[in-house]
RNA sequence: GGCCCUGUAGCUCAAUUUGGCAGAGCAAGCGACUCUUAAUCGUUAGGUUGAAGGUUCGAGUCCUUCCAGGGUCACCA
């Protein structure tokens, strides 16, 4: 499916040339003595120390060519690896003819993998270089990168000129992406580090680490539809995962203290810049604490990461200054009403009376009749009118029980006095959520342990939501069994670590902190219609065949191009005088003579179509 | 799924308003240059303007449909 450009051509071409002269391309062994950043290092170690008596420092390094300055008999490259970049200074006399040779005549490209062996130098300029001794091609890039020249400053500032930046190539042809643009190999870098510092802050904590099953026979655990799958063998639908609550619960039945998992979820959902169909999630369980434990160690977690990432709890996201600093802003759904919305929710305690209230204050868009007392203030005026307005980290507690099936009905200090003040208390839960630069970064409770109280949450999610199938949380037995057997006290906890990564990276759309994020199948491009393409480098023949799969196809065309090598085979949905055009067009672009069969008959192209008969053409086809 | 924006050379972008020869920089080919560094100088080539259809003497530009991406709403902690 690969039909080479005009550039890819002139490399096959040169791949060719360097054949011919014997040079093998891709080498099984190569030689390094150190990393890049390495050699400069202790050359400019080397300086400091004995400005005097320059002992040689013999390096052998390898990299990718991100820059080749060809001169007459002296040139200039910067080769590049994960650890940084140095440039290579190469001369005639050093080299010697042939080495030099492939340099000058750049069958040696930008892009290409080499190893070079030489001598840590300063040049003229100033710039610390490899005085090349020996250059050895290690591996040949066939298809060149887009470009973008670097320029360092005095002040060690880079500037980049040239870029590539549209987003579905970059995203489609990730590695052109991190091949090329440093910032980018460094968001996942940071991720890798936020990844590892969640993990070495949980083990610290005394958690396990466990794994639990990705595909599942029964889903549950969020509010969220999944993906389902089959087993063939044992006949049976399966669901990929959408949380890991109930199975990580089951183990502190089983007998640990605190576990925790980090990994993926599935839900089958819409796309958005904070939403992947695959994301990274963390949760974690821990007995003997409530939510008021949970949030402690959330904030000692998130600005630990913080830290290790980006070495401060002070960051800065899209502009906005954040402080992770312990302790954040606490404060209930109720008061977050109160404070941001100017009024008691409680004074509207059923689904009627609140609807009603907010269609009198205006702030009743995009409400159903259907929702419930609880969605309304969670996602509606929480989600819709307060989420973005909560810039530093903020808890937002005592959530309405209805939209929270795995949370412990609150626990109220004195008892209340008032019929309002015992209404509130029945009717919220200990679970919080926190918030950062305006976006839901995770979610937790004071666990319910009780089965009977669970069993009744089942039911009752079951009735509330009976119109939303989807939304339903499917009643798992087994894990009320397991409750049954005894569950200790414990407080949860869940966070999507993808948002966590955008945070302390600077980036505002999850794709971006995610190295494959979830793209549609490739509009067939022009290269794709034409078809598939072989390429043969012994005799550096093409043959590629174009396949319309159009309906109405009644022409079966050929097309040989032997000055090039190249063969197509197509068929085309129109007549053949509609062809005419891109046969031309074709033939502009690679060049020769174009013979063409079709089931009528066979025909050079010139101008006209000329007829020939079957001999001819195979003749002149060279086939 | 609805609405809005975008798609032009390998990359980054002009030309779209008001239909009239599809252009530039970088990259590439060839030539010159033994300390360059966004090297420079000379020169050459490079396009099915995302795809298909329509209107028109004439379409990158206007219309229809489709594809992909982005945004937004819906969905969704």
């Amino acid at each position: 499916m690969w039909q080479p450009s005009k550039l890819e051509l002139e490399r096959l071409d040169k791949a060719q040339r360097l054949r011919d002269k014997g040079v093998e391309m891709y080498p099984a062994r190569v030689c390094r003595s150190h990393r890049i950043a390495e050699a400069v290092e202790a050359f400019t170690v080397m300086e400091a120390d004995s400005p005097d008596a320059r002992d040689p420092i013999q390096v052998t390094l390898t990299g990718r060519i991100r820059r080749l300055n060809t001169k007459g008999k002296a040139s200039f490259a910067h080769i590049e690896d994960e650890s940084g970049r140095v440039q290579l200074f190469l001369r005639l006399n050093s080299l010697g003819e042939a080495a030099y040779e492939l340099v000058r005549r750049k069958l040696i490209d930008v892009d290409d993998f080499v190893q070079a062996r030489g001598v840590m130098m300063r040049t003229r300029a100033g710039e610390i270089s490899v005085a090349v001794e020996g250059l050895r091609l290690i591996s040949k890039a066939l298809s060149p990168l887009p470009v973008v020249k670097e320029q360092r400053r005095d002040d060690g500032h880079v500037v980049e000129y040239g870029e590539f930046k549209d987003v579905e190539t970059r995203y489609r042809r990730r590695y052109a992406d991190l091949a090329v643009n440093r910032s980018v190999r460094e968001v996942f870098v940071k991720r890798a580090r936020t990844i590892k510092a969640l993990r070495d802050f949980l083990d610290s904590e005394g958690m396990l680490e466990v794994e639990t099953p990705i595909l599942q026979p029964l889903y549950g655990g969020a509010a969220a539809r999944p993906f389902v799958t089959h087993h063939n063998q044992l006949h049976q639908d399966l669901y990929l995962r959408i949380s890991f609550e109930l199975y990580l619960k089951r183990l502190l039945v089983g007998g640990y203290d605190a576990v925790y998992e980090m990994g993926r979820d599935f839900r089958n959902e819409g796309v958005s810049y904070k939403h992947n169909t695959e994301f990274t999630m963390l949760e974690f369980y821990k007995s003997y604490i409530d939510y008021a434990g949970v949030m402690d160690i959330t904030e000692r977690m998130f600005a630990y990461a913080a830290l290790e990432v980006t070495g401060s709890t002070n960051i800065v996201y899209q502009g906005q200054a954040i402080d992770l600093k312990p302790p954040w802003k606490r404060l209930s759904i109720r008061e977050a009403v109160q404070s941001f919305l100017g009024f008691d929710y409680m004074d509207y305690p059923d689904a009627e009376s609140l609807y009603a209230h907010l269609r009198a204050r205006g702030l009743a868009e995009g409400l159903k009749q259907s929702d419930t007392w609880g969605r309304m203030i969670v996602e509606h005026l929480l989600g819709d009118h307060i989420e973005k307005e909560l810039i530093q980290p903020t808890i937002i507690r005592d959530y309405p029980r209805d939209m929270s099936p795995f949370a412990k009905r609150l626990q109220g200090g004195a008892s209340p006095d008032t019929a309002k003040e015992r209404r509130y208390v029945e009717t919220h839960t200990e679970r919080f959520e926190f918030f950062i630069a305006g976006m839901e970064m995770g979610n937790a409770f004071t666990e319910l342990n009780d089965p009977r109280d669970q069993q009744d949450r089942f039911v009752e999610m079951k009735r509330l939501y009976a119109d939303e199938a989807d939304e339903t949380t499917p009643l798992d037995q087994d894990y009320l069994i397991a409750m049954r057997y005894g569950m200790p006290p414990n407080g949860g906890f869940g966070c999507g670590v993808d948002r966590l990564v955008m945070l302390l990276t600077d980036q505002v759309s999850i794709r971006d902190v995610l190295l494959y994020p979830h793209l549609r199948l490739p509009a067939p491009t022009d290269r794709d219609l034409r078809g598939q393409f072989m390429l043969e480098a012994a005799v550096r023949e093409c043959e590629y065949r174009l396949d319309y799969a159009l309906e109405g196809t009644k022409h079966r065309l050929a097309l040989y191009l032997p000055a090039r090598g190249i063969g197509v085979e197509f068929r085309l949905a129109n007549a053949l005088d509609g062809a005419r055009r891109q046969l031309q067009h074709l033939r502009k672009l690679v060049g020769g003579q174009l013979y063409v069969m079709t089931d009528e008959g066979f025909y050079r192209v010139e101008d006209e179509f000329v007829e020939m008969d079957l001999a001819d053409f195979w003749r002149t086809a060279g086939m």
